[in-house]
Order: C-alpha cells, then structure tokens, then sequence
DNA sequence: TTATTATAGATGCAGATGCATCTACTTGAA
DNA sequence: TTCAAGTAGATGCATCTGCATCTATAATAA
C-alpha cells in the first residue's frame, strides 16, 4: 500500500473506498469500479501537470483540443457537431469557443454545402502552426512524465486497453437498443 | 483502422495525428504521446456517459467528487489543501465549492486545531449518504459500460497500469530536484 | 403538398471558474 | 525576539460554462 513511513498521513487514500464499493460488492462490479477510479485518478494526476506547462500559457488546454481535433479531420473541415462529439464542453460552449478562437484567428468557419443549418470548421494556417507548437511541447511533457513510469510493452497494453474502452463506450453511444 | 464500410467519415479520426507525433518522431516518445491521448479520450467518453446519467442529476460530478473524495479519508476529516491534491480544480474554486456543500448540509467545517490558517473538512450525514447514494449508481453504470468490453485479467491490467501512473507522476510532483 | 417532428447551432441568463490579490497566520533566519 | 518570506484560504472581477430556449433548416408522415 505504500505508505511513507513517518508520514502522518491525513489525507484521502488511494484505496477505493468502502462507502462506495464495499466488501460484499461483487467482485467483478467491484474490480471495474477500481479500474474506472483509478484510470480517472491517472488522467487528473496526468493533467494537473500538462495544464501547468508553461506551452500552455498562450490558449487553455480545451482550447488547444479543438485545435488538436480539427488536426485529425482527413479534410481539414469538420462539422460543428461532430467535433462536439470528441469533446466534454456542451454544445453551447463548444459554438462559443469556436467564435474565440475563430476572433483569434485560430479557426475559419464556412456554411455546410449540404446542410443550410450546418457549420463547418478547420484550422487557419496561424492555427496548426499553434498546435503544432503547443503540441510538440505537449508531448515532450508526457515523455518525460510517463517515460520513466511505463516500459515499452506496458504503454502498448494501455494504449490497446484504453482504445478498446473508447471505441467500445462510442458504439454503445450509437447503438439504438 | 476499424473503419466502417460504406461511411462517409467526414470527422475526426481516431488516429494519432501526425501534426502532433509525426512519422519520424521518436517512437519512443511517438507511443508515450499516443498512450496518453488514448487514455484521456477513454476518460472522455465514459465521462461523457457518467455525466448524462441520472444518478448525476441531484450533484454536478465535481462536486460528487468532493464528497468522494471525504470518504477516504480515515479520520473523516481533511485539509482544504489536501483535498485540493487530489482535484483538477483551482484553489479558489474549491474554497467556493465547499462553501456551496456547507450550505447544502452536504459537509462541515471547523477550524484545523494545529493550524490557524487552515480548514478542515467533513461530510455531514446527510453528505455521506448522498455519496453512497449516488456512488453505487455510478458503480452500476460503470460496469454496465465496461463490463462487455474488457474481462477480468485486462481490468486488473489497467488497474495495475494507471495505479503506477498516478503514484509516478504524484511522486515527481512532491519530488525536490 | 402540408403539418409534424427532429436537428444544427446561436443566445439570454444564472451560476461556476480561474487569476490575481488580499488577509491572517506560520516558519525560518538574523 | 523581530522581521522577511512562505503558506492557507477567502474574495473581487472578468470570463467561461451549462441549461433552457430560440430560430432556421431538414426529415418524416399524413
């Protein structure tokens, strides 16, 4: 459980608690529930660094993932709600952040050809050349914070567990049951 | 690649862009990145899920955590800053966020006893059972959604896996250098 | 066609967030 | 001691967020 000898430690723990998943839980709910908690303890415990990088002091890290979104878009355009779908924010702040970043210069809209109520999105030429600054330093950051953590393999079979989940959660999201 | 047959993806794509880890990049740090990326979008699409579920309709899921987070600790009792560690929000915000829970009923503040700047936090009755409330839909929402996509074995795997991470990156981040 | 229902995105508004700063207290050095 | 520097938490303020709702367009049914 390593636990620092000589530290009074007060803090919360980081074994799962009782109150939520307790011993006469199943043990299979009780072993996806650990999984869940602790693959979202890595994420904020990943994050609190990233969003203190100093590569983040020109645009906040949601609006550095529009950005990194409008990169994978084999066009280069992307319709608003299907950005929204990658994302957390809700639809109105997705359509106010794009109005920022588009006053930024960041972002270019167009109307969709197909649909007069749709909106298409894509970087500006000032915009990939941001995230790609942003990004590069992004990933140094990660390598330097999870390289010495995680040999070759293990960060296959993250990369492959944590795939699987997405694809698996966004299916379920599409399938009319 | 896994993509559909017959679809006109127009949207994001699920592979690592190459504007951010390109082909010539390191492999080493090209993985890292990529783990990263799929971890965090794993996160966002069962947070995405979470979110929308009933059992979150009573409590925003920051603040659920909150309470979460008061559950581990072992003498019911923390520190503001404490818990702040664990919290992707700022100092301010959660200084605000308690006070927000104080007046619900849902946790109590004293003073710290060895410390006159400090606060200590708790949940109040009414606070816990709210936690376990809403903690035990969450657990049956999680294993519905990952249950069918990952067994026993894996889930222990990316238990395994994230718990380093955290501890890793917790560990540089009290690490004096 | 025409009426109904659904969807894309924008907007008003109340409330939450982060940054900078402030106060109060603590720590450590002279 | 005393005083400078550091830390805990609160607060003013500008900004961002989500919810509910609105408009405009599209899809579906009658």
């Amino acid at each position: 459980m390593t636990k620092q000898a000589g530290t009074e430690n007060t803090g919360p723990e980081t074994t799962v608690s009782e109150s939520t998943v307790s011993e006469t839980t199943e043990p299979a709910i009780r072993l996806t529930a650990e999984a869940w908690e602790s693959l979202f303890r890595a994420q904020v415990a990943v994050m609190r660094r990233l969003r203190n990088d100093p590569s983040f002091k020109k645009l906040a890290i949601g609006e550095y993932d529009v950005l990194f979104n409008l990169t994978r878009c084999p066009t280069g355009w992307t319709r608003l709600n299907e950005l929204n779908r990658n994302l957390l924010i809700s639809q109105p702040s997705l359509s106010r952040m794009v109005e920022r970043l588009e006053a930024k210069g960041l972002v270019q809209r167009k109307q969709a050809p197909d649909d007069q109520r749709g909106v298409m999105v894509a970087l500006t030429d000032t915009g990939r050349e941001l995230q790609r600054e942003i990004g590069a330093a992004h990933v140094r950051v990660i390598h330097t914070l999870l390289g010495p953590i995680l040999q070759t393999g293990e960060l296959k079979q993250l990369l492959e567990l944590t795939q699987r989940i997405r694809e698996g959660v966004d299916d379920a999201e599409h399938a009319d049951y």
